[in-house]
RNA sequence: AGGCUCGUAGCUCAGGGGGAGAGCGCUACCUUGACACGGUAGAGGUCGGCGGUUCGAAACCGCCCGGGCCUACCA
């Protein structure tokens, strides 16, 4: 057994340990160990993504919860995982292009896919060796990407059969169109910010010259494509107006004035321009009119003018076009006013361009069916959020929800297994098909697009365990335990994952869906790279080790509330590393020898070290009900305060007499230390495992590495035991405070006497002695029922004991009358607030029995302490009279 | 506009019908043979405000104030 160096050394046991974990497979599942199963997915980062803080939190909760189920027996499978993020790559190859002169156009749509593929292969998921760093214990041999084979074929196979189904279909409406990524986009990938913005009041001349009707916009350039002016059908101002027609200014067009419900008359003027190609309530008033009215589009999918706008405009920027509109209206005198005016733009979320309405030819998913049953399964408890309140988030969306527009006008992806022929036959197959059936042409093109990311992560679940094929994994792994992610995917993926799991595998994915929390700085704000104020996760592992930056991120993690990171904390919690480890220090340099034991015999135990086992016991109990319901936080503080200040604080400081002396219980004492040390770490290896590892592997153990032991259960607890420890830390606590208060030295040796309220006080004290002299630095002198305060001493009186300090010459008379006197006063507003509840009647005939006998004992205690008090007082003022 | 959430010690936050807890910070004293990344003791809070329910409210309910977030087509 090696000693354990002097500092901990994260980096090399990193190092060290991971790749021992993953030589010996530790990591890898059977699916024909017949323990229970627990699964978790990860939720895979994208493939162009390094680990920030989201991850490293959502990473380390998982690992956590499968270490501990692991040791917990149960046939554990984490399969990781990336995600071939469509735009976010296609993006950076492009740039790539770019800078070479290029685009991806001038290489065609092989050798783009090709390049990415080379991208992928270079820089692509430097991410997975991040998730290694932080000690995943993924199982690495399973891992996924969304673009791989397996995975692609489940893509098709769900696409091809929602097709057969009627669950997809194709339809020429508006979409979300991003002018900058120029692709289509679902209604969730818009975001929508509130500006300051301008209404800008127009005029529209009615034809017959009999004067002018004013409509208020945000988007002046959009009525360059205007095929009607709305009003409230209920609108008294403006019923003479109805049927009548206004002649478009700039493009002399002619436009009916029209009725439609959905027009507010109280904003703006009451009367509203109409864009069907460019506002989807334009779309929707237009498709009510019988007969519809015309679509003019007049922006292009790049964002310029079309030809459509007019010959002057065409070609320009939207933005630029507004400006000339606007300016063009005001020479025309035609513009009534504008004013300031707050509303929401949508910009895009991968690159915050302002989207752009457009009519197009999509494909989408009908979900309305597929969202039914996903709410219901919540709805019956079939799977469970957590925190609960995210069901509401989720059944908002879902019961709103809108038909999802799948297709992406980009190149990496999974390209939309459907064929056209010039015919006008569609072809949605698993196979390319060789010839068209309804006309035997043997050209077919296949659809350019490809598919939503989303699309194939809403699979991830059963793809990952090897769907379409049933597979032994399906079969033993799903549905998985957990799904471990933020609010913020909460409709891009879980409500998705939910609607395709039940839909193909005819049950949830997920048995339990942990919401955590977002990480944010120090001051509450995201962290962003715009605002500079991102903490990197690497840099934190690097600078105070893997473990402390895993337990800060558990620590902080409160169910409901966000993580406030800082770079303090981290060092504060490599201070309880350094803490356990050199209480590991000291307990293997002074256990030399010792095996471990199954379960310290303790009977033949002190009362301290039946004590300190009890205790774990109660610590590992309180840490399995933590994990049991996701409160990692409480877990993490539960076993920190074990460590620190129940182990290392009261037993080994009062263990240590027996250690340097030679007693006969010395023996039973170190193996004792030896299971404490052991069990202690195995109940910290899932929140810190590198440090709990490096420690286990240099002291007495059975197995090869920690990451096999069973999680510490079916420790005794020993109440008796507590209850005698009450009496002894009372009394140490007591002498302490004395010596505190009257600022004596920690160095000076009091003497002590002890008075005992009960014999069985008595009895424990008498046993402890060792304990007590070396836990309160004191000589005690005496202890005993009815000992009488020697003169000149200082007193603290409590519940079981009261502890006298003789300190002839030494005591500050005054100082101590002080000292009693503010003690007094405490007593006396407890004795008070007791005293006023228990003569209160209504209190004693309504409040539970065991409330008032409760409150009754507190009151006698204090009445006994105030008695105690108040002598003692009287002693000192005597003394101080006598004195003087 | 609707919905959610938070307001507790200087800071960050637990808790949750029976007179307030932790970590960090702060103060005093201490190189006691694991650890100064340490030890001991201490100071510090009318639990955002106002009402209500209750024998009893920091906790439950209502309103208000103040943060944060999400959803929404008000042109």
């Amino acid at each position: 057994m090696a000693e354990l160096d002097k500092n901990y050394n994260p980096e090399t046991a990193e190092k060290k340990w991971y790749e021992f974990w993953l030589s010996s497979g530790m990591f890898t599942a059977d699916p024909d160990d017949t323990a229970a199963p627990f699964t978790i997915v990860i939720p895979p980062p994208n493939v162009t993504g390094t680990l920030h803080m989201g991850h490293a939190l959502n990473a380390t909760l998982q690992d956590i919860l499968i270490r501990w189920k692991k040791m917990s027996g149960c046939n554990v499978l984490w399969i990781p995982g990336m995600d071939h993020a469509g735009i976010a790559t296609q993006n950076v190859v492009e740039r790539q292009l770019a800078a070479e002169g290029v685009d991806r156009h001038t290489i065609g749509r092989e050798r783009f896919i090709e390049r990415v593929w080379t991208w992928k292969a270079e820089y692509g998921g430097r991410i997975i060796n991040q998730l290694k760093r932080l000690g995943a214990s993924c199982d690495w041999s399973r891992e996924r990407f969304t673009l791989d084979e397996g995975l692609s074929n489940a893509v098709r196979e769900v696409f091809v059969s929602l097709y057969e189904q009627g669950l997809i279909y194709r339809d020429n409406r508006l979409i979300n169109w991003c002018p900058r990524c120029r692709t289509a986009l679902s209604d969730i990938e818009v975001e929508h910010e509130d500006v300051e913005g301008k209404l800008t009041y127009i005029r529209y001349p009615f034809s017959d010259g009999s004067g002018h009707l004013t409509v208020a916009t945000t988007r002046p350039e959009t009525m360059l494509g205007d095929t009607a002016v709305a009003v409230n059908p209920n609108d008294e101002r403006y019923s003479h107006a109805i049927g009548k027609t206004v002649s478009l200014p700039l493009t002399g067009r002619m436009i009916p004035v029209i009725a439609d419900p959905s027009v507010d008359p109280a904003f703006g003027t009451g009367a509203v321009k109409v864009t069907p190609s460019h506002d989807f309530n334009d779309e929707a008033t237009a498709k009510r009119q019988s007969p519809a009215l015309p679509f003019i589009t007049v922006i292009a999918p790049d964002g310029k003018m079309t030809a459509d706008a007019g010959r002057k405009f065409a070609g320009m920027d939207r933005y630029e076009c507004r400006r000339m509109v606007i300016r063009d209206l005001q020479d025309a005198g035609l513009v009534e006013k504008q004013e300031k005016h707050g509303h929401a733009i949508s910009q895009c979320y991968r690159c915050k361009t302002v989207i752009e309405p457009l009519p197009a030819l999509q494909w989408y998913v009908k979900v309305g069916p597929l969202a039914e049953q996903a709410v219901k399964a919540v709805r019956d408890g079939k799977t469970n959020f957590v925190p609960r309140s995210w069901e509401n988030t989720y059944f908002a969306w879902m019961e709103n929800i809108k038909d999802w527009c799948i297709s992406r006008q980009i190149w990496w992806g999974h390209r939309i297994p459907a064929w056209y022929c010039d015919c006008g036959e569609v072809m949605v197959a698993r196979r390319e098909p060789e010839q068209c059936p309804k006309c035997g042409n043997i050209n077919l093109r296949q659809e350019e697009d490809v598919l939503d990311t989303w699309f194939s992560s809403a699979l991830w679940p059963f793809s990952t365990l090897g769907w379409p094929e049933r597979t032994r994994e399906l079969q033993k792994y799903y549905p998985t335990s957990v799904l471990v992610t933020g609010f913020d995917i909460i409709f891009f993926w879980v409500a998705r994952m939910m609607m395709m799991g039940i839909k193909f595998m005819g049950d949830v994915p997920f048995n339990d869906v942990y919401i955590h929390a977002l990480v944010r700085d120090a001051s509450g704000q995201k962290m962003s790279k715009s605002k500079g104020n991102v903490i990197d996760p690497l840099v934190m592992m690097d600078k105070y080790g893997t473990d402390a930056f895993r337990f800060t991120l558990t620590a902080f993690a409160a169910q409901g509330r966000d993580v406030k990171f800082s770079e303090e904390r981290v060092e504060g919690y490599r201070h309880f590393v350094n803490k356990l480890w050199n209480a590991a220090r000291f307990i293997l340099a002074n256990t030399e020898g010792k095996m471990l034991p199954a379960v310290p015999d303790l009977q033949s135990l002190d009362v301290g070290s039946r004590w300190i086992v009890s205790r774990l016991s109660a610590t590992a109990e309180d840490v399995r009900k933590a994990l049991e319901e996701y409160r990692f936080n409480d877990a993490a503080g539960s076993m920190y305060h074990f460590i620190w200040h129940e182990l290392c604080d009261w037993y080994i400081e009062m263990v240590k007499p027996v250690l340097y002396g030679d007693s006969a219980d010395k023996a039973a004492v170190q193996e004792c230390l030896v299971y404490l040390l052991e069990r202690s770490l195995r109940l910290l290896h899932p929140f810190m495992p590198y440090v709990t590892e490096e420690i286990w592997q240099n002291m007495p153990h059975e197995g090869n590495s920690i990451v096999r032991a069973p999680f510490p259960a079916d420790i005794p607890r020993d109440g008796a035991a507590e209850d005698q420890m009450e009496v002894l830390m009372e009394t140490v606590t007591a002498i302490r405070t004395i010596r505190g208060e009257l600022n004596l030295s920690p160095t000076l040796e009091l003497r002590a006497l002890v008075k005992t309220h009960s014999d069985h006080a008595r009895g424990i004290l008498s046993e402890n002695m060792l304990f007590l002299k070396k836990l309160a630095r004191a000589d005690i002198l005496k202890i005993g029922g009815d000992l009488e305060k020697p003169g000149g001493s200082s007193v603290a009186v409590r519940s079981h004991v009261e502890v006298f300090v003789p300190l002839e010459g030494l005591l500050d008379v005054d100082l101590e009358i002080e000292r009693i006197r503010k003690e007094m006063a405490k007593l006396e507003e407890t004795s008070e607030f007791l005293g006023s509840k228990l003569r209160n009647q209504e209190f004693l005939g309504r409040a539970p029995q065991q409330i008032v006998a409760k409150e009754r004992e507190k009151f006698d205690d204090c009445m006994k302490k105030i008695e105690r008090v108040r002598e003692n007082l009287q002693k000192m003022l005597d003394l101080k009279g006598g004195g003087s």
